[in-house]
DNA sequence: ACGGCGGCTATACACGTGAGTAGTATCCGA
DNA sequence: TCGGATACTACTCACGTGTATAGCCGCCGT
């Protein structure tokens, strides 16, 4: 046990064996979903299946280092400052390590897992901090519902996003970079135009409802 | 082979046995997913999993069955006038089979099955219409990117919903109802206030992206 | 030089899956 | 009444999975 910490004395995510079979786990589970087998993954870090286990435990074990390790890798860019509020998962699709990065964690939210609500939630939290300063400084419309309009907006964005890579099944281990670079120029535009001027044309819909939410008719519960 | 064909003469979908089972298979797929074993669902019919495979041959079969009968409910759905354009999901929700379809169809998307893939052109082929019409009656506004915009708001919007679910694993095969009825009370007015006012204070975003694209400075392959 | 120990593999096991086969019961027409 | 087809079940098989165990090889301290 503790094999890696007693060796590197520490720092537990260096250049490890235990590291190099996290991150192929990492490509596999992003290439192909988290039904990649235990062997698929050994075979691409060039090992057997029982090192995985000897070093790891449990499939479920090794899943979590690897949302630990994905989350940990999030959190550090946002510190870097490289993740703005608005084109926050633009950033993550330039480099081909931060793409599989990003196909992680949508995998994550699309497989309904812990760490993706995890990640879902921080992003909101995060989302609501950044807007609120926008609007303070004129960036940004204030909002009825500030909350509810981040986590709309993250949701969508997230969940837009893996519509969109559903719909490209050939995520071949390599072009992580090229097909988000594709979905993200062919949602700028419109993005841009919803975000600046929305879609109706007047503002009726909108008042009807909130006529409606200040005096409910009593058919809803 | 041609089982309920030749007995029923004609129409395949009426009260036959193979419905049966393709409609509980329907439900289980949409509660657990298309993990769903052929044991779970033969268990839920009441009958046995030698059953299935002797009406349809095999699982993949039958969930082509199942893929088809819920895009042709969709589609009669719409022909009777039921969707809507703005909150064409939302009516989906009312009834509990219906929301049993809408839940088929977002796993279905989820998956990145070709069933979800065409569902998603169907629907951005509907939006891509209702847009033109709403845009000529002065209810949307118009875009300088109509089917970009069709696209961005169908994926985001089921996409969204997809996220949404997949916080709540807790979908116990009876409350489909309750759990969609939550979701869009959650979104309701966050939605419309994006839609009807977007959420930059100003174009500037917008205005600079349109000069962008005008006159690409030669960084970008 | 050597002895122990950690990295690593080969092999096997239990389990759940979809698929296949054989056989039984039930109904319908001649 | 009977014969055949059809609805249905019980049982079996092959396969892939995660898990588990036993053992080999090379490094490193003494």
């Amino acid at each position: 046990m503790r094999i890696a910490d007693a060796s590197t004395g520490g720092a537990p995510s260096e250049f490890t064996t235990r590291a190099r079979l996290r991150d192929a786990a990492i490509q596999c589970f992003a290439a192909e979903g988290f039904g990649a087998s235990v062997r698929t993954i050994a075979a691409r870090a060039g090992v057997s299946a029982g090192l995985i286990r000897h070093h790891f435990g449990s499939k479920d074990a090794l899943r979590a280092e690897c949302d630990a390790a994905v989350l940990e890798r999030h959190r550090s860019l946002k510190t870097e400052g490289l993740v703005a509020p608005a084109n926050a998962m633009a950033q993550l699709a330039e480099s081909d390590e931060h793409g599989a990065t990003l196909v992680y964690i949508l995998r994550s939210v699309q497989d309904g897992s812990a760490a993706g609500t995890a990640f879902i939630e921080r992003l909101i939290d995060d989302a609501v901090v950044y807007s609120e300063e926008a609007v303070a400084a004129g960036i940004l419309r204030p909002s009825a519902d500030p909350v509810g309009r981040a986590r709309l907006l993250v949701t969508n964005s997230v969940g837009g996003l893996i519509v969109l890579l559903s719909m490209h099944p050939e995520i071949s281990l390599t072009d992580f970079k090229t097909v988000l670079a594709k979905t993200f120029e062919q949602i700028a535009l419109p993005s841009l135009e919803l975000y600046t001027y929305g879609v109706f044309a007047d503002s009726s819909y909108l008042d009807q409802y909130l006529l409606y939410i200040g005096d409910p008719p009593g058919s809803r519960v």
